[in-house]
RNA sequence: GGACGGGUGGCCGAGCGGUUUAAGGCGUUGGUCUUGAAAACCAAAGUGGGGCUUCAGUCUCACCGUGGGUUCGAAUCCCACCCCUUCCGCCA
């Protein structure tokens, strides 16, 4: 016990010892202001368990004192610890107050199991899947493409919501659309329940997710309000059982949500202006388990497939990415990304990021499970992956699936969300 | 946005300054009984931190929406805020 909890310990006591003494009704007032000398004798020596007992009645010797005021100096004796204990915890709370900005700043640990590296150069591109188109014409960047087949407006998009912003039209608009029910499809096929979640979170969520306070300025905020928008539905969707102690049973749990997603890139200004590879706002459709240590590594392994199904269902080139060390992130012990590969804008764009947190964000967030037999309850692991943000794919598709009579065609996997359609038609 | 009422364990719900160690009920788990089940009866059980321990336990602090305050002592009184029911207003 802390010194704090050793007074209050001895309080809690005296207090209902001389709440007995006080409504003793057995008593006269001689009588009970002997007995309350006799107790504050005891406290005096510091015999705070004696003090106690005396109140509740026990009988002790006789002192000398006056027996007017020994209740009146009782109250002030326990007072006295009561400011002493006040004092104690303020400091306490002041330190751990401290302690705790500190420890938010800390990053989660690597895994054995993720190779060492500097930075992201070296991380481990597996080989690649579904093949490199070849063309009999230059391809061309999606935002030649996106213009002339006028499905993305960069320039009204600016116009409304300045720079980074953009309208999907028409068929860029339906392909997106068409997308995200595609990649929703998939995800419940797999096992995930699908959840319509807030855009927006309160400050504490962003704490649970790991997001805050590091990349605070990552985030849209209404100072007013207690109010983030979501960089990302895995700031929701962890957040979902906060405070909870879930069944065993219920575990793993899978979840899916599609969100816009809404970032600020002020870190990286300058970089990727060109199209919607970069962007203020997108839409991204997030996987997310929650589920025992013991099994959160198979989870993630079987969690990157169900996003590489989603790029395979497309027959889209992609390749998977084994982040090392150094260019892990904040929250993750392991992640792998998944990159296709955009014909036009020449370049693997990351189109997901699978992330095994284990209790990163379980205890951040406070999250446990009670294990089946046991009294104690421990915290779950966490995981989190795109499947898929939705204006990379639209790239990929736009870029590899393009004709040289400028049409797109469209992948077989989409046409039943298009009415059909096997062809977005050039102007 | 205005008015009223209210937030108590897994759930319902009592308590409204000190025997609260949070009643009672439902549900849960174990046991008795039973061929098995139901019923009945008996028993157990909140969450988190810390300390001892022979790992069966045991002691202790905190927790009754959140944060302050009053008091020797707060679930109970006061203030602020949040959330919910109902009614009114507004609105897709």
């Amino acid at each position: 016990m802390t010194e704090s909890e050793v007074i209050q310990a001895s309080r809690n006591k005296l207090n209902r010892a001389i709440g007995f003494l006080r409504g003793n009704k057995k008593l006269d007032d001689t009588s009970r202001g002997q007995l309350a000398l006799q107790a504050l004798h005891s406290l005096q020596t510091g015999d705070y368990e004696r003090a106690a007992k005396i109140m509740e009645g026990e009988a002790g010797d006789p002192v000398d004192g006056d027996p007017t005021t020994a209740i009146d100096q009782l109250t002030d004796t326990l007072r006295d610890m009561g400011d002493r204990v006040n004092g104690l915890n303020d400091q306490v709370r002041e330190v751990n107050t401290a302690l705790d900005e500190q420890l938010y700043w800390i990053p989660n640990l690597p895994h054995d199991s993720v190779p060492y590296g500097d930075s992201d150069e070296q991380n481990i591109a597996h080989p690649h899947q579904g093949a490199i188109r070849t063309f009999t014409f230059e391809p061309k960047p999606h935002w030649d493409l996106g213009v002339a087949l006028d499905i993305i407006d960069f320039e009204r998009g600016v116009k409304l919501a300045g720079s980074r912003a953009y309208v999907l039209k028409n068929w860029g608009a339906r392909l997106q659309r068409a997308l995200i029910n595609l990649f929703l499809d998939m995800a419940r096929d797999h096992g995930f329940e699908e959840l319509y979640v807030p855009f927006f979170v309160k400050e504490d969520m962003m704490y649970g997710a790991g997001q805050f306070p590091k990349f605070r300025d990552v985030v849209y905020t209404d100072p007013e309000a207690d109010i983030y928008m979501l960089p990302t539905a895995e700031v929701a969707i962890t957040n979902l059982y906060r405070d909870e102690i879930v069944d065993e049973a219920q575990l793993p749990i899978y979840m899916v949500a599609n969100t816009p997603c809404f970032r600020r890139e002020k870190t990286s200004a300058g970089r990727d202006v060109r199209g919607i590879k970069r962007v203020h706002q997108f839409q991204k459709v997030e996987l997310y388990k929650f589920t025992t240590p013991e099994t959160s590594y198979q989870e993630l392994e079987s969690l990157v497939e169900a996003a590489s199904d989603v790029c395979r269902a497309l027959e889209l080139p992609f390749r998977r990415l084994e982040i090392v060390t150094g260019d892990l992130g904040f929250s993750a012990t392991k992640k792998y990304d998944l990159e296709v590969w955009a014909p036009g804008c020449q370049e693997w764009l990351e189109v997901s990021s699978c992330s095994n947190t284990e209790s990163f964000q379980a205890r951040r967030a406070n999250i446990k499970y009670r294990p089946h037999g046991s009294k104690k309850s421990q915290f779950v692991h966490t995981l989190n992956g795109s499947g898929l943000a939705a204006p990379r794919v639209i790239i990929a598709i736009m870029e590899n699936y393009q004709q040289a009579d400028g049409s797109i065609e469209i992948p077989t996997a989409l046409r039943p969300y298009l009415g059909g359609a096997d062809v977005i038609p050039s102007k």
